[in-house]
RNA sequence: GCCGGAGUGGCGAAAUGGCAGACGCGAUUGACUCAAAAUCAAUUGUCCGCAAGGGCGUGUGGGUUCGACUCCCACCUCCGGCACCA
């Protein structure tokens, strides 16, 4: 009997023997057929979770099964390294977040590696890396250089106590969920991309094999519109512009509405109506946008006192303001059809205001504004509309409308419109409002002008010695040697503060993985000629609109900005065809899905300290028992207790029985009991609440992968992660269930070390093994393929119990043993690369297992020569008979009306109808018999 | 609310419109063992039946089809996204 398996030490021997050997260094080589494999890098949260795992593992192993079907392969990883959490940890932790973050890719690195994956390390990039930023200056500069770059407004989340702009994440039923004071929505000067400038060819989706769901939701998002722009007056005389998808209903424009925020509220309302407006304005910037829109929601607006001039029939209409209308949409003003758009219906009929009925319906009785009970947005003729009355309104859209097409000719005429279209699709807006990210490169000068900092400077580097105060504030807002500067001129000048959001550095990580040390260009054309673009791409379907969208954005503004010029001379020049060979950076997408842990009750704590506001500053925590909380609250009137729902850092969110949840803040050096856990404890051992738990970054994590391959090793782990479930799904984790794939390793290791087998072999077994190996090898590279990793191994397990049968029953002889283990251990080289490689070493054949190349399908030696054909009684299986494989319809339905099971429901009598449905794709075949 | 997705045994799941539940987990029985674990052998959707056999079954209700987990319509529940979490 051979060694145990001790995956532990197999696993780090193979690991340093193929880093030794760079076994995973991918090269340009143009004789090779190239793969680009691409998964989404993490964000250095501190720990990698089980769900890295599951995103990269199968991902790996796909991309191994690739270089053994003979591609040159580039598997790359790396660090999405700026964001939010970083800059928590520092303000609540006072640890900066270059320190933070360095720490954990470090110790993200060590845990990555365990993983067995074939990442190239050598092209690892991390994008708050100086090296990595100074380009994602550089592409803000030629974005700005090339006008893709502007300033404007828009509302960010404002912290009125704090002083500081918010994350969306980090406000809580409209509350900043540190201090629970109120947030304000606030208009903000700050940078955009022009990303509405390539909405048509984001949604030109014909060279993308990407997932049908994600391309929808990305059509939605950018939700092209067809209609016009019609520019009514106010009395005054101030034009108000409107977009509208149906302006063949002009006529019915029977009052406008402007979102609260829209500059020409002030001017327009009247001193009688400025106290309800400015009150309404102030209520309206606490809501979200989300609340704003809902369609569930009773209507609410207020009447600025002001008239419009509908310009098609001169009507005096009035003007009100509304939270429905979003500044951010459209021009930010509508004009409202009370009869033909149901939420203005809902509004005239909540204010009194008049309904015109424009669109008459066929078959209905005439339509009156007084008594119609709903708009009507479909088919019709057009009535009450000057010029357009008579004319079909056939409810397409566009001018493909008769009533539309009328509409917008006249409106042209009048110079009151014109046709247009609309995006819901919002330019990129790319402030943040905070330090760790990129830098901006532009120099505010003296007189109010902007300047870019000239390449020879860039990259603007983040200041390291600074201090975060407890606001959150961006310290490159106050930090002198930061702020000031001098601009061309020689001249005292002040640096752009914003920093850049993350999604800018993903949108071209896959760029920088070519070339990561590269300093002459963000990326290396010879390399880009060669790899771009990726070939798959692996990820969340949670990135479908934003990043997703974002990276096809930037891969096409840069195109345009000849950015891939070098590298596609270069390819043409190797003979690649290059036209549109830029177009899209992904061209294969696949979604996999979440694993989820268990739901889970938080800690009931006892919180105590100092009340400041609503929040609670906590010096002493601790952990009681659940049925214990009533009874100590009524002790301890001045304490927080309940349940703990929520925990960033140290800010505790506690539900204490009242309607909102309590923040407490444990202080620096406070007392944490916690009874269950010995020793001193701290406030981060503390266990918030967990819904069906979504393992994210945000949130403590209760499976951990390195106690996992501990236990298990790596190889058990993938194998799991890659059976267990459905792949695009995800789902909750089950740590029972890992037993299965334990069994299966291990039997696959007793299998190879077994002595070899001594007898003859039986040639019915012999066979009967070469045609399971030939269906497993067609299964294995078909489910590797479509990303279906537990069909794949449940073929892998099913020839394992075939081939333990036969070696138990001695029926193979030492060459067919020999051959089964070899394809077999090829098959399993991509999902398990250690234990495999170990055993291809035992059995003798030459390292490495991984270079090898993929078994060959033969269909005929997959073949078998009887099937069973399935006898059906009205769709329903009745009866089964043995036949040859490639019988003939007219053979197979009379041996089905021939056999028992046929006659036992004939009866003698006749079928009313007799289909042969023939075997495909290893089915068998079946006749129904219709009685 | 809007957009997208998912609902199948006790559990994870499988199934180009063609035998629903492959492959596993768990459970039950047996073998080995002083015993347990591990391992091996067998059973395992559910109901009726001694059996042969039959009825019912893929969230709910309808429809298309010789045949529906799969396609269509309506509904229910859960999950993801909604532009500053990444």
């Amino acid at each position: 009997m051979a060694d145990k398996y001790t995956p532990q030490t197999i696993e780090t021997k193979w690991q340093r023997r193929w880093d030794d050997d760079k076994l995973y260094r991918s090269t340009v080589d143009w004789n090779k057929p190239k793969h680009y494999a691409l998964t989404m890098l993490p964000y250095p949260s501190g720990d990698l979770h089980i769900g890295h795992w599951f995103a990269m593992t199968p991902s790996d192993a796909r991309a191994r099964y690739m270089r053994m079907k003979g591609y040159n392969v580039m598997f790359p990883m790396g660090f999405d390294a700026f964001g939010l959490p970083a800059e928590n940890a520092a303000v609540q932790r006072n640890i900066h977040p270059k320190t933070w973050t360095y720490a954990n890719m470090e110790r993200m690195r060590k845990q990555l590696r365990s993983m067995g994956a074939m990442f190239d390390w050598e092209r690892e990039a991390v994008s708050c890396d100086p090296s990595y930023y100074k380009w994602t200056e550089w592409f803000f500069k030629i974005f700005y250089d090339n006008d893709l770059a502007y300033r404007g407004e828009a509302l960010v989340n404002w912290s009125p106590t704090l002083q500081t702009v918010l994350a969306n994440e980090q406000v809580i039923d409209g509350k900043d969920e540190r201090t629970g004071q109120p947030v304000v929505q606030k208009l903000m000067t700050q940078w955009f991309f022009r990303y509405r400038r390539y909405a048509d060819e984001l949604l030109d989706f014909s060279k993308m094999d990407w997932p049908e769901p994600v391309k929808i939701m990305q059509e939605n998002w950018i939700g092209r519109s067809e209609g016009a722009r019609i520019i009514f007056k106010t009395e005054a005389g101030d034009p108000i512009e409107v977009f509208t998808t149906r302006p063949d209903t002009v006529w019915g424009a029977t009052f406008m509405v402007l979102a609260p925020e829209h500059p020409l509220v002030a001017k327009i309302t009247t001193n009688a109506q400025r106290k309800d407006i400015n009150a309404y304005v102030e209520r309206v910037a606490r809501e979200t946008e989300l609340e704003r829109t809902a369609e569930d929601r009773e209507k609410t607006g207020i009447f600025t006192g002001g008239y419009a001039i509908n310009p098609v029939n001169q009507a005096r209409i009035p003007i009100w303001i509304a939270d429905y209308v979003l500044i951010s949409y459209g021009t930010g003003a509508i004009m409202a059809v009370p009869s033909g758009d149901q939420r203005d219906f809902e509004f005239a009929r909540k204010f009194g205001l008049e309904i015109v009925p424009v669109v008459q319906p066929d078959d209905q009785p005439a339509l009156d504004g007084e008594t119609m009970e709903a708009a009507w947005d479909g088919a019709g003729v057009m009535i009450n509309s000057g010029p357009l009355n008579g004319i079909r309104a056939n409810g397409e859209k566009g001018r493909k409308n008769p009533s539309i097409a009328a509409a917008i000719d006249h409106l042209e005429a009048l110079s009151a419109g014109k046709e247009a279209v609309n995006y819901r699709l919002r330019d990129w807006l790319i402030s943040r409002q905070r330090y760790w990210g990129s830098p901006i490169p532009i120099i505010h000068c003296a007189d109010g002008t902007l300047e870019a900092v000239p390449d020879s400077q860039l990259p603007v580097v983040l200041p390291d010695d600074v201090e975060f105060m407890p606001t959150g504030r961006s310290p490159l807002t106050y930090y002198e040697p930061f702020l000031n500067t001098v601009d061309s001129e020689g001249r005292p000048a002040k640096r752009e503060t914003d920093t850049m959001d993350t999604f800018m550095c993903s949108s071209w990580y896959h760029l920088r993985y070519l070339s990561p040390k590269y300093d002459r260009a963000p990326f290396d054309p010879e390399e880009a000629a060669y790899w771009l673009p990726v070939d798959t791409y692996t990820g969340g379907a949670e990135h479908a609109t934003m990043h997703l969208l974002y990276t096809r954005w930037f891969n096409k503004a840069i195109r345009d900005l000849e950015v891939f010029d070098n590298a596609r001379e270069i390819a043409a020049g190797h003979g690649r065809a290059v036209d549109g060979l830029f177009d899209e950076p992904m061209l294969q997408m696949r979604n996999q899905g979440q694993i989820l842990g268990e739901e889970r009750d938080g800690d009931v704590v006892v919180a105590s300290g100092r009340v400041d506001g609503n929040k609670l500053f906590a010096d002493y925590v601790e952990v009681i028992e659940r049925d214990q909380a009533e009874t100590i609250r009524g002790q301890k009137p001045d304490a927080v207790v309940g349940q703990i729902k929520k925990r960033t850092e140290n800010l505790l969110q506690i539900d204490d029985g009242g309607d909102n949840l309590r923040t407490v803040e444990v202080v620096a050096g406070a007392t944490v009991v916690i009874p269950s856990i010995p020793g001193e404890n701290n406030v981060n051992q503390l266990r918030q609440h967990l819904d069906v738990q979504r393992m994210s970054k945000s949130k403590g994590n209760v499976v951990n992968p390195d106690e996992l391959v501990a236990q298990y090793g790596a190889d058990t782990v993938r194998a799991y992660l890659m059976f267990g479930f459905d792949w695009s799904k995800g789902g909750p984790w089950n740590s029972q269930q890992i037993s299965g794939v334990v069994r299966w390793i291990n039997d696959i290791w007793e299998i190879c070390t077994a002595e070899p087998p001594q007898g003859a072999g039986d040639p019915d077994t012999e066979r009967m093994i070469e045609r399971r190996m030939h269906q497993t090898i067609a299964k294995v590279g078909e489910g590797l393929e479509s990303f279906s990793f537990n069909t794949t191994i449940a073929a892998l397990m099913a020839f394992r119990n075939d081939l333990k049968a036969a070696i138990r029953d001695d029926k193979l002889s030492e060459a067919a043993w020999r051959d089964a283990l070899k394809q077999m251990l090829l098959l399993m080289a991509p999902i398990a690369p250690h234990i495999t490689e170990e055993l291809w070493e035992h059995l003798g054949f030459p390292y490495s297992i991984h270079q090898q190349s993929w078994p060959v399908y033969d269909a005929e030696k997959a073949k078998s020569e009887t099937t069973t054909l399935v006898i059906m009684k009205n769709g329903k299986p009745v009866g089964h008979i043995e036949v040859p494989v490639d019988i003939e319809a007219e053979a197979a339905q009379q041996a089905a009306l021939a056999s028992d099971a046929a006659k036992r429901f004939l009866n003698g009598g006749k079928a009313k109808k007799v289909v042969f449905v023939p075997g495909r794709n290893g089915m068998e075949p079946k006749v129904n018999i219709v009685v």
